[in-house]
DNA sequence: TTAAATGCAAAGGGTTTGCACCGGA
DNA sequence: TCCGGTGCAAACCCTTTGCATTTAA
């Protein structure tokens, strides 16, 4: 777990992650390695899939693909491959309408805003919430939502208290 | 299994659905009577446990404190009880963000809208989808969204396919 | 009385973990 | 060589289902 490539915390990963990023998926192999990790065969079978899905996918959608082509798949390297490109910013994981894992390929850094009708702050909508509401709407109407344009209201957590309104 | 209070296909459910909301739990018994079901000790349970969630509930944490009240609740038949509930538009079921089923108390009739910049249509956003988008906010930042504020724009499914952006 | 509801227990599906063996660097 | 990865299988968690029994209406 390289700890050097994780961001948690934060509001919005910016350094290390974009630089993951900007290298797209063609430095994946590299990317690893500098992290003293391995790059292998089902990994790099993982990623060949993942290229396909600019999207998002579900895990199980992940490892049917995979076992396509190399019928050796197996469920648990995938899973934990997917937590490998997790903490470099690769993918994101969220969960489907039916509660599924779901992964985010490539989460852009578009992202949406947040405005507090009580202070008036603005707050970006990090990656995987933003994610999950495109697939809330997705999943509605097959809404493809312009994540870039979407500011939503309401109340900030400081301010959820005191109904200013 | 009573047809008579679902709406599943519609945009937005209104008679029906919205005098079940206006009696809220106190014509609960009532209102499953009416509907031919019947009005058991272990439901009364779990009105109860719902009447101290007004917010939104994961089926395990209503197991558990059904349990607190009566010993001998069993997790089929809150779960069962829940999907009448939710047939009757008293809680809807989506999933939170570590993926287990997640329940909203008394989903509000209060929406959000979709506006197509292909077509320039507008929709309402189900209550289920709108609950996704608060859980995903209130979990990202504890922002309380305004639903009733939201407008969000991107591409119908018709406009999907045909960028005139 | 009668059909709905319960409780139990077992099945089910997706995800995680332990452990011995394999294989990149 | 060494430590990270893999594969297998069993474990897990939550949720669903079948069936005999109970019970509200």
């Amino acid at each position: 777990m390289p700890q050097s490539a994780t961001n948690q915390g934060g509001p919005a990963p910016a350094g290390t992650v974009g630089a993951a990023t900007a290298v797209a998926w063609d430095g994946v192999a590299d990317l690893l390695r500098a992290g003293g990790l391995r790059w292998t065969p089902q990994r790099r079978t993982l990623v060949d899939v993942l290229k396909e899905h600019e999207g998002h996918v579900t895990a199980t959608e992940l490892i049917a693909r995979c076992r396509e082509l190399d019928r050796t798949t197996t469920p648990s390297t995938v899973y934990r491959t997917l937590d490998v490109l997790e903490e470099f910013g690769l993918v994101a994981h969220g969960h489907g309408p039916d509660g599924r894992e779901e992964y985010h390929v490539l989460p852009e850094q578009v992202h949406g805003h947040l405005y507090c009708s009580g202070c008036g702050a603005t707050w970006e909508i990090r990656p995987e919430t933003g994610a999950a509401i495109v697939d809330a709407l997705a999943a509605d109407l097959g809404f493809s939502v312009d994540l870039s344009h979407v500011t939503i209201s309401g109340r900030c957590r400081g301010c959820h208290d005191s109904p200013t309104d």
